[in-house]
DNA sequence: ACCTGAACACCGTTCAAGT
DNA sequence: ACCTGAACACCGTTCAAGT
């Protein structure tokens, strides 16, 4: 409420991650920024160049708390086993997004590749060469991994998210007759809620692309 | 210019498409599409309900044309292939995202699940379902296909995608020296010149992902 | 140097009015 | 019924002015 003076790039970065954890980056505005640290909107233009470099500087923030949270982890090297070294690593930084559900459409919406998210993959990369991946299929496996590196996976289509899955796809039940299938497959034993686990989905799709760059690591 | 009347949701839509291939999505506002209609932006709210109805419709219009491309494959019957069955489908898919740029932004915009997703991802599974998969592995497999079943991936590291690679990555080479000896591997020969292959890489992490169903197809 | 108020050029959208 | 003009409540941002 009231203007503690001495704004700061750092001060107005922080300021956005709280309210983009609290009320979405729909809810960030210049605008409402500049309330939320009391001062008027014009004033932060004189630490952020505009709105681009806000969304650019959360970008930065969420890869500061991802960095931090590989580093304490206690991974195996990956020479002697890349798999586990990596699945933490990813793991570790899908905690971090978890909570900033906001971050994903953040990074996606970013079209120049900002250095800390280059630092980031540059250390998946690392892991690889360490673990026997020749530079050619460590690119490879950076595009399969693609977001997934990060922690997070595109879901296009999410039943589970629907408030009412059962009635929802029963209303169009003849247009996705094998969607209302698996539902009533998957709701066999009768409760249907949490039917479908994220963190699970997630593990296993990762582990496939896992499994499947062990079986070529040493051979492309 | 002139307005011919007779304005309809389809021919807003087809409009919009139009705008968003040669503009981008930045480029399309309500003002815009309603002047490349020869009307005023009010009239566009007799047959759409807003902007957030325009985009929905534009998802729809390319789920259409995906639709289209899938029917028009000759791809062989999944219960005899359906890795080949499958790997068609998603790459008729990614011809039409080619022409649409613009498209798997807007996919990823939208929150809740659009009728024309959901059909074809019932498509997607039974076409698994066929191919011999339980609905539980082919669950699974809808999430670890993600947005890839609809033939595009998330890339949120582009090296590629720079001007100049060698020299942006160059300026940073200490920060991410193992980016920098990749691209280096990668033109020993001399040209650097589209030394990434976005389809090719794109095909690589499918094929990882279908493999790895195709071990699962039966057990699981 | 840092912060501010008024203003500008945009948005999406409401409303009352036209035909 | 369909289309319109003026207006409203927002945006991000520029500019000249304050301290």
């Amino acid at each position: 409420m009231a203007a503690e003076a001495g704004l700061s790039r750092e001060r107005v970065l922080r300021a956005a991650v709280a309210i983009a954890d609290e009320r979405g980056t729909a809810g960030l505005t210049m605008r409402s920024l500049a309330a939320s640290l009391g001062v008027e909107a014009m004033s932060l233009y004189h630490h952020v160049a505009n709105k681009e470099a806000v969304l650019d500087g959360l970008v930065e923030v969420v890869m500061g708390e991802i960095e931090e949270a590989v580093a304490g982890l206690d991974a195996p090297a990956p020479e002697e086993d890349w798999r586990t070294a990596m699945r933490m690593r990813v793991l570790a930084a899908r905690e971090v997004l978890v909570r900033h559900p906001w971050a994903p459409g953040v990074f996606e919406s970013r079209t120049g590749t900002s250095l800390a998210v280059a630092r980031y993959y540059d250390g998946v990369l690392g892991l690889m060469v360490r673990g026997g991946f020749s530079y050619e299929l460590g690119h490879r496996a950076l595009h399969a991994l693609g977001s997934r590196a990060l922690g997070f996976s595109q879901e296009l289509f999410e039943p589970d998210g629907m408030e009412a899955p059962e009635e929802a796809l029963a209303a169009m039940a003849e247009a996705v007759p094998h969607l209302v299938a698996m539902i009533a497959d998957a709701s066999h034993g009768g409760a249907l809620l949490g039917w479908c686990d994220y963190q699970a989905e997630f593990e296993f799709g990762l582990d496939l692309i896992l499994d499947g760059l062990e079986r070529l690591r040493g051979k492309v």
